[in-house]
DNA sequence: AGCCGTGTGGGTACAGTGTTCCCAACTTAG
DNA sequence: CTAAGTTGGGAACACTGTACCCACACGGCT
């Protein structure tokens, strides 16, 4: 994200003795100097990687050819691949820093929530991961930090109360946008677009209809009016805050 | 779960025919005739399996070695991994078939959010397999079914609405179980107790409370009591269930 | 009674995975 | 100009899912 200008550690950086510059740079014509590899480096590849092909394509290999360098190169800025994935989540989340508390709890939770929602559905893969080992790092402390904070003004300073709100409003949010990206995921595991996935489908749910087994799941493939993932989330977070209003809240 | 008994279709079932049974039992070493391979013992010996060892754990060939059968004979009853894993979704949604509904929505939505959860707890690797393909069987339309007919009673018959509720209350089980599990993947990957973990945690901890960059965390480290997983679905799912009943609800 | 087509079980092979061990090459210090 | 040491990367290992193909046992026919 942000541009980071990278110095090149060249003899230039010495402070004294002056060196024959000009022939500092001319020499060989082993390039300006290869970058030095960095975790900053991969990481960067790394999430491109993942937003691009999927959690399965990234492979220590693919990674490698990405960054560029070679593939053994990578575990000596990385321990694993796990280890890999626990940092790209931390960057991710520390792409957008939370906005500065309002005060008001409810203004404060719904753009914290929905934050968390965007970082999720910006980079698919996130969800999974971060429901396979805790996120931990600096960055997803402070949103976590903020979060609890938010969570404060609502239980009039009760920290225990705040981190049940939190947890609650987390667990809704992380649900939430699983469901979402698992249909992204089937749609592209499948080569499919959305309609073609539907009416693919559509003989299945003609017999499941036809067996009238399921009225109400019928009804609802019949007579319901369709919503939007992001309808379906705003309705949700409202209950969600609501139900919390009339928990803790005054 | 429900032991069913496999009928060897030997010989001795034919009607008619009086072969010579002694002979028959006296073949080669040919063994008594081996059951069939049908893919209700192949799912069977999956879940059994991803229970104990975890999905990393549930290569064909180990499924195969379960069985036991060979590798590649799993293929001419499933056609892959992905299709094995939604036959075992499939399979462990109906191990518990969900109550008859009381006819108050609340009773009957909390019966069947906290049925879902158990499963969920149950196998633990059935969070991440649903939150990557749609699960479309008879027994998990079933579960649907029933909870869009319990939701129904709540909207006073409204589908869409009823639609929206059932979305709302399986995002949230399916977050918080997502959760729980994802801690005790954990300790499982890292082949340590809770107390272990938490102590090798403590050093990153303390530097950062003692950065002083994160107060209402450092304040829940600290102060805030301890709440169970079952404690905190128990309250998240009433503040839903608040939520919903004031959003939708008389 | 003998035979033959059919379908089931399974071995081999291929392209890929994460990771460890080791070595070569380049940079810097003296 | 040499010595030390850091960094980059190749080869190898034990795995993975799955396509292809081949034996073999059984049912129905002649």
């Amino acid at each position: 994200m942000s541009a980071m200008a990278i110095e090149e550690p060249s003899q230039q950086a010495s402070p004294d003795g002056d060196a024959p510059a000009a022939l500092v740079w001319n020499r060989p014509a082993r390039a300006p100097r290869r970058r030095a590899l960095t975790v900053h480096r991969i990481v960067e590849a790394s999430v491109a990687l993942a937003d691009a092909e999927g959690l399965d394509a990234l492979s220590m290999r693919r990674v490698a050819a990405e960054v560029p360098t070679g593939t053994t190169s990578l575990y000596r800025q990385v321990a694993s691949r796990g280890e890999l994935l626990e940092l790209m989540t931390d960057a991710v989340l520390g792409e957008v820093p939370p906005a500065p508390l309002t005060g008001d709890w409810r203004t404060d939770l719904h753009a914290l929530a929905t934050g968390q929602r965007a970082a999720l559905l910006r980079h698919d893969w996130l969800g999974a991961v971060m429901s396979t080992r805790p996120a931990l790092g600096p960055n997803s402390l402070r949103r976590i930090d903020r979060t609890l904070a938010a969570a404060t003004a609502l239980t009039r300073g009760d920290i225990t109360l705040a981190g049940e709100a939190v947890s609650i409003i987390g667990d809704y949010v992380a649900g939430h946008a699983a469901r979402e990206v698992a249909e992204r995921e089937t749609l592209r595991r499948t080569g499919t677009t959305e309609e073609q996935w539907r009416a693919s489908l559509g003989p299945y749910l003609h017999r499941v209809i036809a067996s009238g087994e399921y009225p109400a799941f019928t009804r609802r493939v019949v007579e319901a009016a369709e919503r939007s993932f992001d309808e379906l989330f705003a309705a949700g977070l409202e209950t969600v805050l609501d139900g919390l209003a009339a928990r803790y809240g005054n």
